[in-house]
DNA sequence: ATCTATTTATAATA
DNA sequence: TTATTATAAATAGAT
């Protein structure tokens, strides 16, 4: 049977038997400072490490040494202070308060408008799927709404028909003569004079949009409102 | 069988190949922090960390701040008593201290979670709009999208009718016959014997889904494929 | 400090 | 950089 219960997992948060603090702090300083070793061996980089007990104890590691990597630290960061005048340590300290509360301040800002920007895309996104019924299978529309997706059905393949047509006569390099002869396969000659399909080419701009479905009530709207393609 | 040779072990010694050391680096240095990080939470410690990339980049870690430990390592940092500071105020600083930093660290963590939910939902959206291509201004689909399109309307329209029907029959309350005789204004009997509109009723189910065009290379595929609905 | 049984960290790989 | 997976390491709890 089992001797122990093996290592248990430990809650994220300060320990508070002290005996258990003791120990666990011995075993994972030194754990670290092995970490920060083979961090240097493995990489080359250049590592320090200080730590101060519970107990007010200073333990330190440092590759090369402590002192040269602080000072380098502390040489691109903030300039260094003169060690033995208080003043210069609160001012550095006052310095850091201030950096520090910039810098909150500034992470709050960024954070606010993140979240914003975050919640706007997805109520974006959640009113056009709302907004959108047409998307939903044919089947399960109302009578209404496949009235209106027919007429707009009808009007857009207008539009692709026109298009079509400015299409080809763009690929012929302004040859229109021979449109008919150039047809890729799978084009069917448009049927003319048929229903739904009349008037190609009329007016060839058109920019406002073909469509304008009245709008419904309850029914939500658009079916390709004023657009030349699909979707809102 | 095995996926990965796993985790194997690694001799202590400076990586050579570069492109490994990058990734070893910049593994271990993220977990020298996570670890300084926990004997900090777990036992109330404070450490500071530095480390020197091979590139030379700076990283720091710092409970309650890196200056902070380091100039108390340096100095063995002296309480530095002016005649008339007193602890009290001391005390209160670190406390603001503390508390400044476990608010920043907060709102890191906060914002680098928010800002990667807001990327995820902008390449969604931008995926998706890439994606349906059917979307854009039917002028500018070039000849071939307008071909797919065309076929894909269609059928959709032939879709359209049939739930059409369907729908009427049952409005109608299961009396098909006279289905031609409501229909609503604005709906146009379709013209039966058309090229696009045959075999209205045909299956009355097909579940699948009507369309299947071709995928093609690089134009974006899809058009309402396999869909009863619009859109994918 | 030593010993397990487990939890973590990560090397190799995609 | 991120994700996966098989292993190597670290370590909680008990001695």
């Amino acid at each position: 049977m089992k001797k122990t219960k093996g290592r248990q997992r430990l809650p994220m948060e300060k320990m508070e038997k002290q005996s258990n603090l003791q120990v666990t702090f011995s075993k994972r300083r030194s754990g670290l400072f092995k970490k920060a070793s083979e961090l240097c061996v493995l990489t080359g980089a250049e590592v320090a490490v200080v730590v101060f007990s519970p107990g007010n104890k200073v333990y330190s590691f440092g590759h090369p040494f402590v002192d040269n990597v602080v000072n380098r630290f502390m040489g691109q960061n903030p300039p260094i202070v003169d060690p033995d005048s208080n003043q210069l340590i609160e001012f550095q300290r006052d310095t850091n308060l201030r950096e520090l509360n910039a810098q909150l301040q500034h992470m709050l800002n960024q954070s606010e408008m993140e979240k914003k920007r975050g919640e706007e895309l997805e109520n974006a996104m959640r009113a056009s799927q709302m907004q959108n019924w047409w998307e939903a299978p044919v089947e399960e529309l109302s009578l209404e709404q496949l009235q209106i997706l027919k007429t707009a059905l009808d009007s857009l393949e207008q539009d692709v028909e026109k298009a079509t047509q400015v299409q080809m006569a763009k690929a012929m390099n302004h040859l229109p003569y021979f449109a008919g002869m150039v047809a890729p396969v799978g084009i069917r000659p448009v049927d003319a004079g048929e229903g739904g399909s009349s008037s190609y080419y009329a007016g060839m701009g058109t920019p406002g949009g073909i469509l304008s479905v009245k709008a419904d009530e309850g029914t939500g709207s658009n079916p390709f409102r004023y657009c030349h393609g699909f979707g809102p």
